[in-house]
RNA sequence: CGGGCUGUGGCGCAGCUUGGUUAGCGCGUCGGUCUGGGGGACCGAAGGUCGGAGGUUCAAAUCCUCUCAGCCCGACCA
């Protein structure tokens, strides 16, 4: 390619709402575009990234057997009834009408139509399969941003794995982790599996691969002495034991005028690990309240999860006051109607002589012993962890660390299969249900993540794998015949080799190709000038660090095609 | 959906408080001359319904109302 015919809208300056690293210099860069919010437009030079990403996650979905599908991304309304999830996802799914007046929906993920496939593998003898795609998915996501980390219509590699057994999805399972920790290496990516929360998607044994980055949306525990490495909605921590002292008989109600906050009621006298801290709660219409210490943070997703809820959302003032007679503030679980559920943190079992509200306004209980006093639902984890607390394995101080969501695994059992009815019959001609498991990789946000964690003040660091050029040749002189034949030769050499490579023709100053080759971040760039071709030189410089060297004329191609091959 | 903010040539901004003739500046773009190894200089030029609609006024980028879009922070996800 030449650069003087290549479209490559390079800014001097990033948009001003953009913010997030990756998506200032995909922009600038001329990599992207936006059309619509969450919705990017992928020039040249950014679709070739794209799809060299997307051929590293082929090559790797190939190799543990994967066999590549297209899928519709359109699907009938009947296809997600049968699985429930026309109505569980909401508004995150886009709806529309044909002419004709059938709903349908634009796919988020495929799991109904790749178990609808299964239908016609009707023996064991087929299983396993590993089934993959690479198709647009559309998700009305409520707030698209940082560029291409999080937009309304993205590639996806989904993959599904179908076995006759749960060890045969332990096995598809491990083959996935292992493809995707190689993913990840070829991607250059520093990702860590970590423990995660499946979602709405419904399964266990669920991983995420989290790469760390500012602009991520995700709060990662991670100890720095073990393996230990759990996203917030899922990671548990070790704290010490509180020793409560012997509480009265009955708790006592007592005046707290003015006292609406768990800190206010700690200058009272009340430790916050004395307290117990009552959130009210609506889980798919139903006031419930989840319990936590007073000095603890609530995570919704842990409630979500451990309730079963879908939609689940904190009660309106109005709500509270309807169900337990008090404002936020004064609020408890002592004495509460039976109709009302209590979801309660396990470091509050056990408790004694806790502090809470007593819905009346400006009233507390205390003296209450939990297991006394409060009709406790079930006991289930709702703590988010913090920063400091011990690592549950070996003790250390955790850390929380923010990171992007370049991929996700999980084991779906038989949900899918069960809904769809794609069963087999074993060899004992026994109808057995297929067991699947889910395997996702968004494309253009591991460009971005990639993105994100490759750059310096210049402008983007491709690593070889997925860079849009391997080589730039930058020719100084494009009226210079001596310049432009040996450019020329190299490019035509370097192209026939099979090297990507960009010869940057353009009759424009020095300064401006070379601040355009380290923006758009091409691994290795040959400098082509009258200066060294006077005695057989040109100049060779890896983006990465920047280091130049001169090379003989006559050897900068196999040296090249030798670097380049080396780190592909 | 709740909270905060922003819409003025391709990009970055000023002008708006206190309405007033041809709406400015930098970068970029086009033509030209000189240049030519780190975003060069000079001359000339193109390019704007001031997000949209309505209103107030002799007069609106500027004031008022509504609306649309985008960004950031929270609840969701590859």
């Amino acid at each position: 390619m030449r650069w003087s015919q290549f479209f490559v809208p390079t800014l001097r300056d990033a948009p001003a709402d953009a913010e997030a690293v990756s998506h200032r210099l995909l922009i600038r860069g001329g990599f992207i575009r936006q059309l619509h919010s969450g919705h990017y437009t992928m020039l040249p030079l950014g679709w070739r990234v794209h799809e060299k990403v997307a051929d590293i996650v082929r090559e790797e979905m190939n190799a543990i057997g994967g066999q590549e599908f297209h899928f519709p991304a359109m699907h009938p309304k009947s296809l997600w009834e049968a699985s429930g999830r026309w109505t569980v996802m909401g508004d995150e799914m886009f709806r529309l009408q044909d002419r004709s007046g059938t709903e349908v929906g634009l796919a988020m993920t495929h799991e109904e139509a790749f178990a609808q496939m299964a239908l016609e593998v009707n023996s064991w003898r087929a299983l396993p399969q590993i089934w993959y795609q690479l198709q647009w998915k559309f998700r009305d996501e409520p707030r698209p941003k940082a560029g291409l980390l999080r937009v309304r219509e993205f590639v996806m590699k989904d993959a599904y794995s179908l076995d006759i057994d749960e060890a045969g999805l332990d096995a598809a399972f491990d083959k996935h982790h292992a493809a995707y920790l190689a993913i990840f290496g070829r991607l250059d990516l520093d990702a860590m599996p970590v423990e995660a929360s499946s979602g709405a998607m419904g399964g266990s044994d669920s991983i995420e691969f989290m790469v760390e980055s500012p602009s991520g949306e995700d709060d990662v525990v991670r100890c720095p002495n073990c393996d230990y490495r759990a996203n917030v909605e899922r990671g548990a921590s070790a704290i010490p034991a509180v020793t409560d002292e012997t509480p009265p008989a009955a708790p006592e109600k007592f005046p707290t005028p003015g006292i609406r906050t768990i800190a206010a009621l700690e200058e009272a006298g009340a430790p916050a690990d004395r307290q117990i801290k009552t959130m009210v709660m609506v889980i798919d219409g139903a006031v419930t309240l989840a319990l936590v210490r007073g000095d603890h943070q609530l995570n919704m997703q842990k409630l979500q999860d451990s309730t079963g809820g879908i939609d689940i959302r904190p009660a309106t003032p109005a709500e509270t006051v309807e169900h337990l007679g008090a404002n936020p503030g004064s609020l408890g679980a002592v004495g509460v109607s039976d109709e009302i559920r209590i979801f309660a943190d396990t470091a509050l079992e056990g408790r004694t002589n806790m502090t809470t509200g007593a819905n009346e306004d400006d009233f507390h209980w205390r003296g209450v012993d939990i297991a006394r006093d409060i009709g406790v639902t079930e006991w289930v984890d709702l703590r988010e962890v913090t920063a400091g607390e011990a690592c549950i394995q070996c003790g250390s101080a955790l850390e929380i660390v923010r990171a992007i969501e370049a991929g996700h695994i999980f084991k779906l059992g038989t949900q899918y299969a069960e809904a769809m009815g794609a069963h087999v019959l074993d060899s004992d001609g026994e109808k057995r249900t297929i067991v699947m498991g889910s395997y996702g990789i968004g494309i253009g946000r591991n460009m971005a993540a990639v993105a994100e964690t490759h750059h310096d003040d210049k402008g983007l660091i491709w690593p070889v794998s997925v860079a849009p050029f391997e080589v730039c040749i930058t020719a100084m002189k494009v009226d210079d015949e001596a310049t432009m034949t040996a450019a020329t030769g190299l490019y035509e050499e370097l192209r026939a080799a099979g090297i990507d490579v960009i010869l940057d023709d353009r009759d424009a100053r020095a300064g401006v190709k070379f601040a355009d080759s380290e923006l758009i971040g091409i691994p290795y760039r040959v400098t082509v000038g009258p200066r060294g071709l006077a005695d057989g030189r040109v100049e060779h410089t890896v983006r990465a660090t920047m280091e130049t060297s001169d090379v003989a004329l006559d050897a900068i191609a196999a040296q090249l095609i030798a670097e380049v091959t080396a780190a592909r």
